[in-house]
DNA sequence: AACCAGTTCAACCGCTGGTCG
DNA sequence: CCGACCAGCGGTTGAACTGGT
């Protein structure tokens, strides 16, 4: 699912990396850091503009990245902090160890937007239905689903209106049981009583007072400790030590440093404590 | 089996804000 | 203060993949 590599009129090259690219960024800023992104590709050997290196390493060799398999603490912190930040992607991956901004926004779109849209007509149908408790539940849900397509298209996407897709905090209905059609067209009953908040939604996606309700811990346990400030036990010499021979050594230390240290974020930092500018340092190949 | 439409996600592009001379 | 340079951010693109007909 990647774009065919070809060569720009500037010769840099643009699309898909290949393994011998990646292994070659790897290997220079595992061994120097990344002490500038525009000049770096030429020391490393590599045809590509800085920025691409840059955004190869933040989101896909760095260190420490994980790749899918979100699991429903993520997707629903994900839909939490987006609420609170809106498009904010960096700072919500910040929140998310391993997570890269980029990764988060596809995961948004691909996933999670759809879904707090759907949370988003349920809480309008219930916050309808609610007003007209004793109305006809069936024509509430008609009225209500034509009106979102209608406002499907009008949400703003504006920081100032940084809770588009969802808003499970809106009030509670009074009534005790509730219909509603989700947005797959099923009926779907919520029960509960007025101080509750543990309705669900039709596709199964726990609203967020039900995952704070029963995870508590997990909102309240604070995350990740920042890098700075911390340091691995490095060998004398720094990463260009003889005593680290090769790029798998520079690995293990590492990831052994990872074990010592639960939660590091950003292991480009650690890279960056002793890496020497390659000044005369041409040949890399 | 072939085609088509929708989905996914890696990568690109343009803009913004910070830093430095 | 101003302009140049750079890193980072967020929106968009497009090719591969997937599922339906």
């Amino acid at each position: 699912m990647v774009r065919a590599a070809f060569f720009d009129k500037n010769g840099l090259k643009k699309g898909a990396w290949s393994p011998e690219e990646d292994d070659k960024l790897k290997a220079y800023i595992m061994k120097y850091g990344h002490w500038n992104w525009r000049e770096l590709p030429k020391f490393a050997g590599l045809s590509r503009c800085g920025k691409s290196c840059r955004l190869r390493w933040m989101n896909y060799l760095r260190p420490g990245v994980k790749y899918g398999n979100y699991s429903k603490e993520e997707g629903a912190l994900i839909m939490k902090l987006h609420k609170q930040l809106g498009n904010k992607w960096s700072k919500i991956a910040a929140e998310l160890p391993g997570r890269t901004d980029n990764e988060i926004k596809n995961y948004w779109h691909t996933h999670l937007k759809k879904r707090t849209k759907e949370s988003q007509s349920a809480t309008r149908l219930k916050e309808k239905c609610s007003m007209e408790q004793s109305s006809e539940i069936a024509k509430c849900e008609v009225n209500s689903k034509n009106e979102d397509l209608k406002d499907e298209s009008s949400v703003p996407n504006n920081p100032l209106h940084p809770i588009l897709e969802s808003s499970p905090l809106s009030p509670e209905p009074s009534s005790n049981e509730l219909s509603y059609l989700t947005s797959d067209s099923s009926l779907v009953t919520v029960s509960g009583t007025s101080s509750s908040s543990n309705w669900i939604a039709g596709d199964g996606l726990l609203c967020f007072e039900t995952f704070e309700s029963t995870s508590e811990d997990f909102w309240t346990q604070p995350f990740v400790a920042d890098l700075d400030g911390y340091r691995l036990p490095l060998p004398e010499g720094g990463l260009g030590s003889p005593y680290l021979a090769s790029y798998d050594d520079v690995m293990d230390l590492f990831y052994q440093g990872m074990q010592d240290f639960r939660g590091i974020s950003s292991a480009g930092d650690i890279l960056h404590i002793c890496a020497p500018q390659p000044i005369g340092w041409l040949n890399m190949q």
